[in-house]
DNA sequence: TCGCAAATGCAAATCATTTGCAGTTAGTAT
DNA sequence: ATACTAACTGCAAATGATTTGCATTTGCGA
């Protein structure tokens, strides 16, 4: 694993022009505490004069490159995050019953992902771990 | 854990009314061997005279009751799968380079979600995992 | 500095899903 | 069995995130 910390080489080794948008629509993700959506990342740029397309095309340029990972939210909106090492907030347990999320604390995954690694020879940066099942509450 | 064997008791559990169109639903979820999207299911059900409305109604209504899981899928849409034990499906690898995806066999996790089940009191039916990282071609 | 492919803005198109409303039906009480 | 009512369904129109076509602008290598 390596790390690019100057932006405008993550760019260039990625055959990516240096542009204002995609620098300040990086620097959005790079402080992020959650995924985000286009509208979101949207939102907080609103003075800086750039267009809603715009940020769906490039956070879809990232994409393609691997500069970040695509998901699926609830509403069904994309949201992207940074490609780095783990986030919390990717393992949760969802109650079937009444649809509660409750987030899981530290990941109890570690081993059995390095076990992974050896057996596909991936090599691995980020997980999501969704549980299904029935809270306490709903049991009773 | 229970399970409900009669369809008839399986809507009435759940204040459903007993309608030709959920019957339907329902039988096509049990044969299903992949979570399907309403389309799907629609496109299955052809020439019963069923409005493609009613499936997405009707998809949502099992989903409130907890029959079903909802998830969404690369194209963004909803699909579903009845509430049952492990499908194997449901353990990807994911290369953040060349987006392709991996089916891990069998499940790793078992023992994990034990412990997981008596530290949080959750009890648990199913669950996804999608692990992101760097296939061996793309490390090349 | 010049030239051109890549990137962007804008507006219109797309498409899965939702919703309003009017007509139909399942299941309960009489 | 019949009548009643809330739940269910069909249909068509609305919604909303995302994509796309096209004209204009811009980054960057030569």
């Amino acid at each position: 694993m390596y790390y690019i910390s100057v932006m405008s080489d993550l760019f260039k080794n990625n055959d990516l022009k240096n542009t204002k948008g995609r620098a300040l629509i990086l620097s959005v993700l790079k402080g992020a505490k959650k995924p985000l959506s286009a509208e979101e990342i949207y939102n907080q740029l609103r003075n800086k004069g750039l267009n809603l397309s715009t940020v769906y095309r490039t956070l879809n340029t990232f994409y393609d490159c691997g500069i970040v990972l695509k998901e699926v939210n609830k509403d069904k909106e994309n949201v992207f995050t940074l490609v780095r090492d783990e986030h919390s907030d990717h393992h949760i347990l969802i109650c079937i019953k009444c649809h509660k999320v409750v987030q899981l604390k530290g990941c109890p995954y570690h081993e059995v992902n390095e076990k992974i690694e050896e057996e596909t020879g991936f090599k691995i940066q980020d997980h999501n771990i969704e549980i299904y099942g029935i809270c306490p509450d709903c049991a009773k």
